[in-house]
DNA sequence: TCCAGTGGCCC
DNA sequence: GTACGGGCCACTGGAT
């Protein structure tokens, strides 16, 4: 790289705007190249104008937002060139033109202030990667290789069957046709889409696992999962330099404003079965020397909600730390807090979640383990108990029927055009518009504190890395000395992101791996 | 090679 | 007269 292209990119006042700040930022990187006064990024700009479009690449945008096609190369013009040029032309058009578009919606401040420093956070934590123990998952990965195929021959003596316990329509003609089990255990099982066939999913087999062979598949699907998915996909990304995992945080796939993760998913790693804990054990630090830090935000969403709707008991609860599922508990089962067994307690804890989702008395019967009548009295009850928060719901609904759009605490906006169709997809579009505020904002929150931690990081010269962001959780790779003063930066500023009517609060853990530290 | 359908892991 | 918001991914089985 010549001296001058590099102290260009890094000090010059010219208005610097690109397509994928992200990727570039990690190009720039691996020249040593740290570009200042990014003002806008049209792979972002596209997604926050549009979070409904699936593409966003130049060739798109070009058509649907500057409708033109691209030029034609004449004989004596390298096409190549051309394309460039084109390129660089487009994402200067775009970017006049979005500027005005977000400035109209009101989004310019999330765009400016979270979305484009975001994008060179989450470069660096995308660089640093996550390591994780390789030997580990194989060795479970063999353990679970040897289970599975004694399940497997379980099975096929049980029923009397060779077959595929991987396929859908194999497994129905055994369980439904051949053993007839529905009629057997006196269940009815669910349909599915195709063939009025019905369902062989974990609700299902779960109702027929009075019989072994359900009860079996249902343990071998769970080992399969694990098997598959993470044991033995995770070691293949571990990148050959670093050793570590990088995996692609992704900034423009959601409607509502969070973050995606993808090859691989590291959101979605097992945490809830102690087989599944296992392979969250695998992942480590970067050096035996170094510790895993989490911290989680607790319950950042109903605190949200408390916050909108300022409902005097949600506030009074958490200003007074109390238990906020004992409290509905007690609401629902109308009876003192201090009689709010385990069970009440769980119960409540989806009622609670299930009015963030508008969930309706049919799922949280089955959530929940009661009848139809039962869940329905529970949300009535709910509500009546907080009753602001009917109300907030009908604030929500209110403002994307008359506006088009629901919008977050900081301005992002999704539009949401099924507000006004019929049935099914204007139900869907209800839910959105109810959800999108407490869920955005919350990514919204999480946004703002990695920004700043980020900054911090760097202003502190300090060696642990930010590796991991799961929603409502960061997962920091700390060498020791700095454990302390880490811990408190971290929860600073995260319990600080914003200033809500109630406060935010931080959970910090620690660990020799990541199940350990949450 | 792609796609829809089914199922399942996470917050 | 049914439905819980937001994701990513493995596998089957059929169409291309």
């Amino acid at each position: 790289m010549r001296p001058e292209i590099k102290n260009f990119l890094e000090n010059s006042s010219i208005s610097k705007v690109v397509y994928d700040l992200k990727k570039t930022t990690q190009v720039l990187d691996s020249m040593g190249i740290r570009m200042q006064g990014i003002l806008g990024d049209m792979l972002v700009a596209a997604h926050m104008v549009d979070s409904l479009s699936r593409r966003y690449d130049l060739d798109y945008l070009l058509g649907r937002r500057l409708n033109r096609e691209r030029m034609k190369a004449e004989k004596s013009v390298d096409p190549d060139v051309l394309v460039s040029c084109e390129n660089a032309s487009t994402i200067l058009e775009l970017h006049e033109l979005f500027e005005k578009q977000l400035s109209q919606n009101e989004s310019n401040e999330v765009y400016r202030n979270i979305e484009i420093p975001l994008s060179e956070t989450l470069a660096r934590l995308e660089m640093d990667g996550v390591k994780i123990d390789t030997e580990k998952l194989g060795s479970i990965s063999k353990e679970f290789e040897e289970r599975l195929s004694e399940l497997s021959e379980r099975v096929q003596n049980l029923s009397g069957e060779m077959f595929n316990l991987n396929s859908v329509v194999e497994l129905q003609n055994v369980l439904y046709e051949k053993l007839r089990l529905h009629e057997v255990c006196k269940v009815k099982p669910k349909k599915i889409k195709l063939g009025n066939r019905m369902s062989t999913d974990e609700e299902t087999l779960e109702k027929l696992s009075e019989h072994p062979i359900p009860r079996s598949i249902l343990e071998y699907r769970a080992l399969n999962k694990l098997k598959n998915t993470y044991l033995d996909q995770l070691p293949t990304y571990v990148h050959k330099n670093s050793g570590h995992i990088h995996s692609r945080f992704q900034q423009t796939s959601t409607a509502t404003g969070r973050l995606s993760s993808e090859h691989p998913n590291l959101q979605n790693i097992p945490v809830r079965t102690a087989e599944g804990r296992r392979v969250r054990a695998a992942f480590i630090p970067s050096t035996p020397e170094r510790i895993l830090l989490s911290a989680d935000y607790s319950q950042i969403e109903l605190r949200i909600v408390a916050h909108y709707s300022k409902d005097p008991t949600f506030l009074e609860a958490y200003r007074k730390n109390l238990d906020i599922h004992t409290l509905t508990a007690s609401a629902i089962f109308k009876i003192p807090e201090n009689q709010v067994d385990r069970e009440m307690r769980s119960k409540a804890k989806e009622v609670n979640f299930g009015l963030i989702y508008r969930m309706g008395p049919e799922r949280l019967s089955i959530v929940t383990h009661t009848s139809k009548a039962e869940a329905q009295e529970f949300i009535a009850r709910f509500f009546e108990k907080y009753n602001t928060i009917h109300s907030l719901q009908e604030r929500f609904l209110a403002q994307a029927r008359k506006e088009g759009y629901a919008s977050t605490l900081l301005g992002r906006r999704r539009y949401l055009p099924d507000i006004h169709a019929k049935g099914l997809l204007k139900r869907m579009a209800e839910g959105a518009a109810v959800n999108t505020p407490i869920q955005g904002s919350a990514a919204e929150i999480m946004k703002l504190a990695m920004i700043k931690i980020d900054q911090k990081l760097e202003e502190g010269k300090m060696e642990s890395r930010m590796v991991l962001t799961v929603h409502d959780e960061l997962v920091f790779d700390a060498v020791q000395e700095e454990e302390k003063e880490l811990s408190r930066m971290v929860k600073e500023v995260m319990e600080n992101a914003v200033i809500l009517e109630v406060a935010l609060k931080v959970d910090i853990g620690r660990g020799k791996n990541w199940l350990e530290a949450h």
